[in-house]
RNA sequence: GUCCCGUUCGUCUAGAGGCCUAGGACACCGCCCUUUCACGGCGGCAACAGGGGUUCGAAUCCCCUACGGGACGCCA
């Protein structure tokens, strides 16, 4: 049997770092058994779905390089289903019409809730005929749901869990607008959609029991369960947005890669050993729900950080310099063109050692894209006293003569402190600072190599100005 | 409140009764490399929530307690 697996988000707000973690979990385990990943939009709630965040869901999967199978379910187009499926549950005595009115339920709930009590619906419309019904109430349809026994979850994370059938009460199914509730129509779409495997968050375990009930009403086979534990902010408690981002598409604006992203997730409650950094390939060779942690774990910002900088260094140049002339586009008073990028390029293998993110990347590489003369921090500012703009000066003429090969400026470089009786270092701060604005760039060879003859002795020049 | 689940270094985790003097990674602290900053290398700090069992032997199995989390809608 194909695993298929689905991803169902409802569009009511950009797509949670939680959820992208499920959305991962699913594509990988579809993928190692060389089964289908599905996406259904579980829009249903009309007033808080938008057509914004369906695409914001859409783009960070894409971006993410979660590829699906199959067209994109919206649920919404499915109630007339899962109404009929609701009518034949009714059909067939396995499920009634209920006329107790919202406010009537509502202030029973209340009053249990007032006495420190559970309220349960009590199943009184089970067996009452509807001649019984009150005049103007438009009735809900319930699952007629066991009361006796337990109903026991096989979950292949949680292991087995079970639940009294008495702690669960006959759930509404239909409501009375004549619309799907949500545990209704999850089953008949995921059945529909021969969905083998469900893996979704562990705050949907509870559900399960009450979907359980549905598969047995109506005769389905039951698809495998595996509930993932959520994902807590660094301090323990929900995720918020005071711990830092928590939308995909935040993270892709701080600069972090997809793929780091990904290795981060992956490794945030499973994990294979020491393994550490993790490919996508191998990530679908080697993922099983059966080594997912069963509690839930805290996000770790600087882990995260830290991973990008791994993937950062393994990445093409070519495809960082892009991901840097993009983010370099909106920062003002730089020069985009040729030029800018092929320096920017010779430096990159320099560039992407020093960087987190590619925020980070394009901070140091924007020295790369101006034109003498460079503006100057404070700190790069200080190191220019008069003595060092000499020193700037004579090294000028040395620098002149090589041929900014990266070995011909060291040599010259090398020789040039030699002959003065200098240690390195005090040549190539002042250096550093008239070249970049900054005490912090790449070795000072490769410097000087990326900026090119003219533009390096035109920088150094205006600095000793 | 009721039901369900969880608990190994600060964090992510390895660990399926003897391989555990509890391993790795991030962070932190030293040292080395060095032209700044990184990268890299070497070393250090640091954990089995508590209490009872079971067993020759428990981080691993069982029970209790504590703490943490999740679920209890005509939301999804």
């Amino acid at each position: 049997m194909t695993v298929r697996t689905r991803f169902a988000p409802s569009p009511t707000g950009p797509l949670h770092i939680g959820g992208v973690r499920t959305a991962l979990f699913n594509y990988l385990y579809s993928r190692h058994y060389g089964g289908e990943f599905l996406l259904r939009i579980e829009d249903t709630d009309r007033e808080r779905s938008t057509r914004e965040a369906t695409q914001g869901i859409i783009e960070s999967l894409d971006w993410l390089g979660l590829d699906r199978d199959g067209q994109t379910v919206f649920q919404s187009t499915r109630v007339r289903r899962h109404a009929e499926v609701a009518h034949q549950l009714l059909a067939a005595g396995a499920a009634y019409y209920c006329y107790c009115t919202p406010e009537e339920l509502a202030r029973e709930r209340e009053q249990a809730r007032a006495e420190g009590k559970v309220w349960r619906y009590d199943g009184r419309w089970r067996d009452r005929d509807k001649s019984e019904a009150p005049p103007g109430v438009k009735p809900v349809i319930r699952l007629k749901a066991r009361r006796d026994g337990e109903t026991v979850l096989e979950d292949l994370v949680q292991g087995a869990v079970r639940v009294a059938n008495a702690e669960l009460d006959d759930m509404i199914i239909l409501r009375s607008d004549g619309t799907p509730m949500y545990n209704h129509s999850v089953v008949v779409d995921d059945h529909d959609m021969a969905i083998t495997h469900v893996i979704r968050g562990d705050d949907h375990l509870t559900n399960t029991f009450r979907q359980l009930q549905i598969y047995e009403a109506l005769g389905w086979d039951k698809p495998h369960f595996a509930h993932i534990p959520l994902i807590h902010g660094p301090d323990g408690s929900k995720l918020s947005k005071r711990h830092g981002a928590q939308f995909v598409l935040e993270f892709r604006e701080q600069g972090y890669l997809p793929e780091a992203l990904c290795n981060y997730l992956l490794r945030l409650g499973w994990s294979h050993g020491d393994l550490e950094v993790i490919g996508r390939e191998q990530a679908i060779a080697l993922f099983d729900v059966a080594d997912i942690n069963r509690g839930p774990s805290r996000m770790d910002y600087v882990k995260l950080t830290n991973l990008n900088g791994v993937y950062i260094r393994q990445a093409d140049d070519g495809h960082l310099t892009e991901e840097v002339m993009r983010r370099l586009h909106d920062t003002q008073g730089v020069t985009l063109d040729d030029a800018a990028r092929a320096r920017i390029q010779t430096l990159m293998p320099a560039l992407k050692d020093r960087a987190k993110t590619l925020v980070d990347l394009a901070k140091s590489a924007a020295f790369l894209a101006r034109r003498a003369p460079v503006p100057m921090d404070a700190k790069a500012a200080a190191l220019l006293t008069p003595e060092a703009k000499t020193l700037l000066r004579d090294v000028a003429g040395s620098l002149a003569r090589s041929d900014f090969s990266i070995a011909g400026v060291d040599a010259a470089l090398r020789a040039f402190a030699e002959r003065g009786g200098i240690k390195l270092g005090q040549v190539a701060q002042p250096l550093r600072a008239a070249l970049t604005g900054s005490t912090v760039s790449p070795g000072i060879d490769a410097t000087l190599a990326a900026l090119g003859r003219e533009e390096a002795l035109a920088r150094i020049a205006a600095a000793a100005d």
